[in-house]
DNA sequence: TAACCGGAAATGGTTAGACCTTTTCATGCG
DNA sequence: CGCATGAAAAGGTCTAACCATTTCCGGTTA
C-alpha cells in the first residue's frame, strides 16, 4: 500500500523556509497546480501520507485543514479526504468575505453596490453570449416569479435561480463565483423578510425587463435594467429596515443582511 | 489568568451538531461577528483558551488554523494569536481563487475578462467619487510611468499603484478586495515578462486617458478607457505568449499567469 | 440466485502529554 | 541610562493511543 504510484509525493526537507505545516500546504497546492491531484481524487490515508511527506500526522492534518478551510479539500470521517469535485459552477466560500465584513464594518450599502456592479457586469456579458437554452431558462424563471406572487418563498427560489442563470450565461465562471460570494452574504436574512405582494410584482417586472434586454442582445440595456432592478431592491430593503427599526433600538454594528425581493 | 474578563468564552456543549473543531470555529466566528474580538486583539494563549472552551489543544489549534487559512487570524510563534489588523485596504487571500483556477481549468482569457469587468466598475465609481487627493495620487502615478519608460520594473510599480488608487477611489472596499484578488493572480508572472518600450508608452497613455476621464467626472468615459486599456494589455500579452510558445510545445494545462504592461 | 444484514477493517476525529523554537520582557550588569 | 542576558510565555511539532464513522466484504436468508 505504500509505493505504488505514490512517488509523486516527495519528502519534505527539514531545512525548509516556513513552518512544517506551511510546507505541507505548499506541497499539496503544487500538486493541484501541476494537475497531479484532480477534482474528485482521494488523497492517501493521513497515516500513509504523513509518512510519505515525512511529517507527523497532526502536522499533516494541519495542512489539510487549511486547504479544507478554503474549500479545496474535503474530509469525510471514515471515507477519506478528497479534492473537491467540480460539479456545477465553482463556488468560493463566502465566510472569509463575511468575516471581513464584520471586521471592517462593511455597510450594507457597500455590499449592495458591489453586488450591483457584479450583476451588471454579468448581465452585460450574458446579453452578448447567452445561448437559446439559457434564455429559455431565464424566461421560465421569470414566468415562475409571476406565478408565485402570493408565495414569497417560492418567488425567492425563482429569483435566485434567475440571477444564477444570468451569471452562468455570462460565460465567466470567475465573475459568477464572485457574484455568488457577495450574493450569499446578502441572502442570509433576505429569506426571513416579509414581502408585500406589490413589491413582488414590481420585482418580477424588472426581471422580465432584464431578460428582454438579454434576448434582444442589448448589453447596455441589460446593464441598465439590472441596475434599476437592484437599486429598487435596495431602496425597498432600506425602507423595510427603517420600519423594522421603529420601536426597537437599531443595532449600530454589523450592518449586514438584506431583505426584500431582488 | 483564567477568569478576568474572559467569560465571553463559553464552554462547548458535547452534544453539538458538527465536529468539535467546527464548533470551535463557530464560536470564534460568532465572537468576531458580535464584535467581542476586534482587529488587532490577541486571543488568550492556546492552553488557556482550550480549557475555557472545554476542548483539547490540538482541536482548538485546528479551529484557529482554519480561520488563519482564510486570513482572519494570524499566529506568531512566541507572541500569540491575533485577529488580523485592518490596516489599509482589507484584502482577501487570493490562493483560494488560484486553486480554484487550477481545479476548474480557468483560462487566462476568463481571468482577464473578470479583471476587466471589475476594473471598469471601480473606474466608473471612482469617476463619481474620487477626492482631490486621490486624483492627485493618480496623476502622480501616471507621471511616474512616463518617467520609467526605460525601467519596466519601476513602471510596473506605478502601474499597480495607479490601479490600486483608482480602486480605493471607488469607495467600495468589497469591489477593491475582489479586484485585488483577481489582479494578484494575474500579477504573478507579469513581473517576469519582458516588456518593450513601445508597449510601456502606449500603456502610460492609456492610464492617462483613464485618469483624465475620472478627473472630468465622466464615469462612462472612465469605463471605456479602462476597457480599452485592459483589452490592449490582454492582446499584448497574448502576442507575447504566442512568441514565447514558438519552439517549445505549449503547455495545455493551467492557462494561468499573465504579462505585459497593464 | 438475489437481497439483506452484520461485523471487521479502513479512515478521519479527538485527546493527552511532552518537548522544541521563537518571541517577549524584566532583571541586572556595565 | 542603556544594552545584554536569561527566564518565562506562547505557538509549533511530535508520539501514541483511543473514539466515531464509513465502507465493504462475506455470510445468511428469503
Amino acid at each position: 500500500m505504500t509505493a505504488l504510484n505514490n512517488d509523486i509525493f516527495k519528502t519534505i526537507d527539514p531545512d525548509r523556509r516556513g513552518t512544517t505545516s506551511e510546507e505541507v500546504i505548499s506541497q499539496l497546492r503544487e500538486m493541484i497546480h501541476r494537475g497531479e491531484l484532480r477534482p474528485g481524487d482521494r488523497l492517501p490515508p493521513e497515516r500513509d501520507l504523513a509518512k510519505l511527506l515525512g511529517v507527523s500526522r497532526p502536522t499533516l492534518r494541519a495542512g489539510i485543514r487549511s486547504l479544507a478551510a478554503v474549500g479545496v479539500l474535503q474530509s469525510r470521517q471514515g471515507a477519506g479526504t478528497f479534492v473537491v469535485k467540480a460539479d456545477g459552477p465553482p463556488s468560493l466560500d463566502s465566510s472569509p468575505l463575511r468575516l471581513m465584513a464584520s471586521l471592517h464594518g462593511f455597510t450594507s450599502a457597500e455590499m449592495f453596490e458591489a453586488r450591483q456592479s457584479l450583476e451588471m457586469a454579468v448581465a452585460g456579458l450574458a446579453a452578448e453570449r447567452a445561448t437559446g437554452d439559457q434564455m429559455a431558462s431565464m424566461s421560465e424563471e421569470v414566468a415562475g416569479m409571476f406565478a408565485s406572487l402570493d408565495d414569497p418563498e417560492q418567488f425567492l427560489i425563482h429569483d435566485v435561480r434567475f440571477h444564477q442563470t444570468v451569471a452562468s450565461a455570462s460565460g465567466n465562471r470567475i465573475l459568477t463565483s464572485l457574484m455568488n460570494m457577495v450574493a450569499t452574504i446578502l441572502f442570509d436574512t433576505r429569506i426571513k423578510t416579509v414581502k408585500r405582494a406589490t413589491d413582488l410584482k414590481e420585482s418580477a417586472e424588472m426581471h422580465r425587463h432584464v431578460y428582454r434586454s438579454i434576448r434582444e442582445r442589448d448589453p447596455e440595456g441589460a446593464r441598465a435594467a439590472m441596475r434599476e432592478h437592484l437599486e429598487r431592491a435596495q431602496r425597498a430593503w432600506e425602507l423595510e429596515k427603517e420600519v423594522a427599526a421603529d420601536g426597537s433600538p437599531a443595532d449600530g454594528s454589523n450592518g449586514n443582511g438584506a431583505g426584500g425581493a431582488h
